[in-house]
RNA sequence: GGUGCGGUAGUUCAGCUGGUUAGAAUAUCGGCCUGUCACGCCGGGGGUCGCGGGUUCGAGUCCCGUCCGCACCGCCA
């Protein structure tokens, strides 16, 4: 037996017990004529004691061990004269009776502490090292925690987790597919899922009317902090609902994993937002909801006064900045830097100072009049020390620079704590998007969203304004998740995939097993998919899912550990059938 | 594909308008120290300034190229 406690579980009340110990050597220190040695496993810490007087041969031994060794170490529990109150374990220690060293380490590359020396790349290089640091090690807890209590609450609702195939059908729609060659069928591919979409839709034609499943999902496009090629969906299904049957279950889940894992409870039910009103009042279909400045839409009072800028624009809209009106001239000039960085793509940003004496300064006074600029006041519930922010230009172009400008304003007031949580439902999406480079409406969502029944006569009139009978949860401005009603009519779906233009041939080629399928009595269905890994980070209240995945990839999806990906042998692409092309 | 920032000791960084032997902190090694817990004190070792080219009497510093990392845009139904 290695060991028979842990290094986080000893107390007051275990002293004078006899234990035996095993972890990683975190620290020593030595003070002369005796050593303490701080010993770590996952569980936390406990202080080992060496005295020079009473045993010193083991003493002697103590003061070799380096970092990251790993010790077995009996001894007695006993109490501290000199406690620590930061540790759990800190009114204890363990005098040893003996030291076992049961394997050596180099001296690890960067200090193994939650304020490593170490920085992103180092930390990634030797992930198996980082992953001894505690506050990496609570990130992995808490995803444990909460996977526990997704499947305890889908459990206690009679949804049936079932895996799907990770060797599936490419499909071109949505996002690159990650593509694996067939050995046995040469010159034939399998793709990796984007998500268990048609696996599950068809699990719901089998009767099981209530599915999830904690799935690995694959998609070959460029990474970002919340973006892995891999990553984790809860994908789930359900028959013989609507909307709202969908948006209550699932509120469930979120209500449920806030309460069990993090002790929040909320109360009331998730605020409902359309689409079209998120886009108005904050410029993006994910808005941040811990802290106001809705957009107020100015258009009509700054049109018609002579200023080019206001009366060119199809929108001009602002947001009051609360409190604000002291900023100077730089850190005004900076904000107009931050819109016009090309990220933004600004042409400009006007500014009105309401001054707490009743004045008002603006960035285009030469334009406008005192009244002018306070019927705008107005209109935004502007008072005495606050700043508007006002963008004109395209409307959609231009509510989506004035939303990195309101988070970008958020952030400086420290508006966007990491403690709050704001979720919400965003609701009545279009069905169809329009592209300019192709010239043909895609799916927003993917192709087998059903269209709001009350839409369906405008589906050849009016497509672009076709709304979808999808839904997405917003948490905090992170798209947390979404899903719809699908369609489970093959007449409607075949509209469907006539009005995205696929040919019946395509259609069937691409989705025929779903639609033979759906001859054979499909019930109505719908669900959503859950983004475990940013669920995760927003509980964690980091940025970043890197941390909350054991394995991540870098900016470039490379594994800077095992160096994948990697080339293979010439005997292996001949098996496959494979030729690499040289590049021009 | 694009934009921005970065690459200097094991590590995190400083190094100004180009000018002696490239610094600090931390880690590491040695010494002292019997109640430390970010222990303290003294001392030592440690550098292809990412790589290649150019400008210059002289380049960590300026220019060009390239590689790598991070953030973002495009992309992500």
């Amino acid at each position: 037996m290695y060991r028979d406690k842990t290094c986080g579980e000893l107390r007051l009340a275990d002293a004078g017990k006899k234990v035996t110990i095993a972890g990683w050597v975190q620290r020593t220190r030595k003070m002369g004529g005796m050593t303490f040695v701080d010993i770590r496993d996952r569980y936390g810490i406990t202080q080992i004691v060496f005295n020079q007087e009473s045993n010193p041969e083991l003493f002697e031994k103590a003061n070799s061990l380096g970092r990251e060794f790993v010790v077995q170490i009996q001894g007695t529990v006993e109490e501290r004269t000199s406690k620590n109150p930061q540790l759990p374990t800190g009114d204890i220690e363990i005098i040893a009776d003996s030291l076992n060293v049961l394997n050596t380490s180099k001296t690890p590359p960067f200090t193994i502490e939650d304020k490593t020396d170490g920085g992103d790349d180092l930390r990634m290089k030797y992930r198996y090292l980082d992953l001894r640091r505690p506050c990496v090690r609570k990130n992995l807890e808490l995803r444990h925690k909460m996977a526990f209590e997704i499947r305890r609450y889908l459990d206690s609702k009679g949804f049936l987790e079932i895996e799907t195939p990770i060797l599936v059908k490419s499909t071109p729609e949505g996002a690159r597919d990650f593509v694996v060659p067939s050995r046995m069928n040469p010159g034939e591919f399998y793709a990796l899922p984007q998500s268990p979409q048609l696996f599950k839709q068809l699990l719901m034609v089998s009767g099981y009317d209530r599915y999830f499943q904690i799935a690995k999902c694959f998609r070959d496009e460029d990474l970002r902090a919340d973006r892995q090629p891999e990553f984790t969906q809860i994908d789930c299904e359900m028959s013989f609902v609507e909307q709202d049957d969908v948006i209550e279950m699932f509120e469930g889940l979120v209500k449920h994993i806030f309460k069990y894992v993090k002790g929040i409870e909320f109360n009331e039910p998730f605020l409902r937002m359309t689409w079209a009103d998120a886009m108005r009042l904050y410029g993006s279909d994910k808005p941040d909801l811990r802290f106001g400045m809705e957009f107020v839409e100015l258009t009509d009072l700054a049109k018609g006064k002579g200023f080019p800028v206001f009366d060119d624009a199809e929108l001009t809209v602002g947001i009051c900045v609360p409190g604000c009106a002291g900023y100077t001239r730089k850190q005004l000039d900076e904000l107009t830097d931050f819109v016009k960085r090309p990220q933004v793509g600004a042409k400009g940003l006007v500014w009105v100072k309401f001054e707490p004496d009743g004045s008002v300064k603006s960035s285009a006074s030469k334009f406008f009049t005192p009244e002018d600029f306070k019927a705008w006041g107005e209109k935004a519930g502007a008072k005495p020390g606050d700043l508007m922010l006002i963008m004109a230009g395209e409307a959609m172009k231009t509510r989506k620079q004035l939303c990195e400008l309101r988070l970008e304003m958020g952030n400086r007031l420290g508006l966007r704590d990491k403690n709050v949580f704001a979720p919400l439902w965003v609701v009545d999406f279009p069905l169809f998007e329009w592209d300019e480079e192709t010239q043909r409406y895609y799916a927003m969502h993917h192709p087998f969203t059903s269209p709001n029944p009350e839409d369906i006569p405008m589906l050849h009139t009016d497509t672009g304004n076709v709304r979808a009978t999808a839904y997405d949860i917003v948490v905090n401005g992170t798209e947390l998740g979404g899903g719809s009603i699908r369609i489970h009519d093959a007449l409607l779906q075949d509209e469907m995939f006539e009005l995205l233009g696929f040919t019946p041939e395509r259609a069937k080629e691409q989705f025929g097993f779903l639609m033979n399928a759906f001859q054979y009595g499909a019930p109505p269905h719908g669900g959503l998919a859950l983004g475990f890994d940013r669920f995760v980070s927003i509980l964690a209240g980091l940025d970043t899912i890197r941390d909350v995945i054991a394995f991540p990839k870098n900016n470039s999806g490379r594994d800077v550990m095992n160096e994948s990906p990697s080339p293979i042998d010439q005997a292996q692409l001949d098996e496959l059938k494979l030729t690499l092309v040289e590049e021009k």
